[in-house]
DNA sequence: CATGAAAAAGGACGGGA
DNA sequence: TCCCGTCCTTTTTCATG
């Protein structure tokens, strides 16, 4: 299997990647082919699932959502069967939820407005999942979902 | 100063979060307003920055960056100034850079093609900024980059 | 992959509640 | 102030070579 995205691929995507919304005629031009054949190859790349989709940056502060945190969660019982990520996955203040090798089995990405709604999304999740729970507040980012070297 | 955004501002930033490219028509008709109602609000909702800006949602796997990983940083010497986050802002691999509060200064979140790359990157990490680092290796992701509840 | 034409969307201006 | 309609320009989309 060649899951290869090759050079020019590569270039239209880091462009995309900064750019979400940039025009084919523009795309066309940084990449030295024509408005269609970019066209053809974007298409190709969302088809392939190698472009998940477009999305806006927000800023999460001016939507109320100044408070994130870091979720470390460990099962009570060690032995009960792995449904966690499901059980989460309604709860809408969790914003990633990644599977981790180490201490902890799972770290979710969480944003809310205020202290206390995250104590009571640490209680919904401690009791949803029936997990144990370590929590890392975020006090700045310095930057994040910077684009990729690709 | 009020930074509030209002029902209708978060109606469509939250339509702009799940589809970066929806055209301004489809935005008018999914709000009740007009096309160019819509497109004065965006227009202002970027200029106030709530809208950062767009971008395409990659896949990492398919640009070749299988291996993903949070590094927890602490500087070797905790006296010294913290300019932690400037001496790592040049490290492609780094896709996320917060400052925490907890046991480490830093959380940070790296996407790398192979261990023997996170290898190399962790020994880079620790030189350039003058910090042990704990890493915590993400097996799978169940979701992230997931929309919030606006 | 390029060209060219039809359809759609973007962007700017003036008017009205 | 905020919203609407209309203009013209640019972009998208699709056919064809």
């Amino acid at each position: 299997m060649s899951s290869a995205v090759e050079e020019l691929d590569r270039h239209i995507v880091e462009l995309l990647v900064a750019d979400g919304r940039m025009s084919y005629t523009d795309l066309g031009k940084a990449t030295g082919l024509s408005t269609s054949a970019v066209h053809q190859r974007v298409r190709r790349l969302e088809q392939r699932g190698v472009i998940r989709g477009y999305a806006a940056v927000i800023d999460p502060e001016a939507v109320g959502l100044s408070l994130t945190a870091f979720i470390s969660v460990k099962p009570f019982d060690p032995s009960a069967p792995d449904d966690i990520a499901d059980r989460l996955a309604d709860v809408p203040e969790i914003e990633a939820c990644h599977s981790v090798a180490g201490d902890e089995n799972y770290i979710l990405k969480v944003r809310v407005a205020t202290p206390i709604e995250l104590e009571h999304l640490l209680g919904r999740i401690r009791s949803l999942a029936g997990v144990s729970t370590r929590t890392t507040v975020v006090l700045s980012t310095a930057y994040e979902a910077r684009p990729p070297r690709i």
